[in-house]
DNA sequence: GCAATAAGCTTGCAGATGCAATGATATTGC
DNA sequence: GCAATATCATTGCATCTGCAAGCTTATTGC
């Protein structure tokens, strides 16, 4: 097996392995899955606060129509807002909300500490920055670069 | 952000769209999803080329339903077969036939084609292996490593 | 201007997945 | 040996997701 295809598995499975983890510390303590901090954290980064739902569905690698069903229930707990475009009535957005906000500031401390974990063990300043760049270089074309 | 937090969020990004632009290809290329492929993948690496449901769904962190209705189709089609424990009655491998195996080595190609893909710009020999040794060790304690 | 096309969002339907309950078999405690 | 407990696999149910169709609104071609 070449370089890349190992790579490539292990990107994979490190990724699968650190998001089943994830997974059931959100929705036990935050009561939200991943995505959905995925989805407050988009906003977060974006201008305004506020994406296009089909901008959303690009950059978290979803369809429209989840994104439309994943906000619905936010929505309806006040973590979202939705807002129109006054010149393309066609756009809704989707909008953080200041609720959304300390909910996503609450869920960060438990993605950063699971992070902590991750990397806690005979890892050198030195292998975290050079994992950042390697793996900074793979994201870096992307739209939805949350780092 | 810390860079252990930055580092989870670029493997998780990096992972999903690997992982997005893999699904499209292989249901098109070979009528079976990515998560079907590392099913294959996880017995070809096994002793007999067999598993017991129970470990396939720790290795691929899915749920034990969730390998009764993965393997189901794929029995039907004769990609896997079935065997019980002699000594143990509640066991039931999957085991990877033949064609599972014919399967699996297309599927390998359209893999490593993908893999060649997301590594082939400026990506020096020295980072590709930085790379891997890095992945690796995120990897190395986990039961069901592919590489 | 108006018809044709495109784009954004939602909804119906089908497939995938997890959890909890169930049934079958093993193991343990006594 | 037998009852209590644990383990493995499957199934019912609920949830999540994508695709295709449909509705609304913009844009384009003429």
């Amino acid at each position: 097996m070449d370089i890349q295809t190992t790579n490539a598995l292990r990107l994979l499975q490190a990724g699968d392995e650190l998001r089943a983890k994830l997974s059931g510390e959100f929705s036990a303590i935050h009561g939200i899955s991943v995505n959905e901090y995925f989805l407050l954290l988009h906003l977060e980064k974006s201008a305004r606060n506020r994406l296009a739902r089909v901008e959303l569905a690009k950059r978290m690698h979803v369809s429209a129509s989840t994104v439309t069903r994943m906000a619905a229930p936010l929505e309806k707990i006040g973590l979202l807002g939705r807002e129109v475009d006054e010149r393309d009535a066609r756009l809704s957005y989707v909008v953080l909300t200041k609720a959304g906000k300390t909910k996503l500031i609450e869920a960060q401390a438990t993605f950063t500490k699971r992070a902590g974990y991750t990397f806690q063990d005979r890892w050198t300043e030195e292998e975290l920055s050079k994992l950042s760049e390697l793996l900074g270089r793979l994201v870096a074309g992307t739209a939805g670069n949350l780092t």
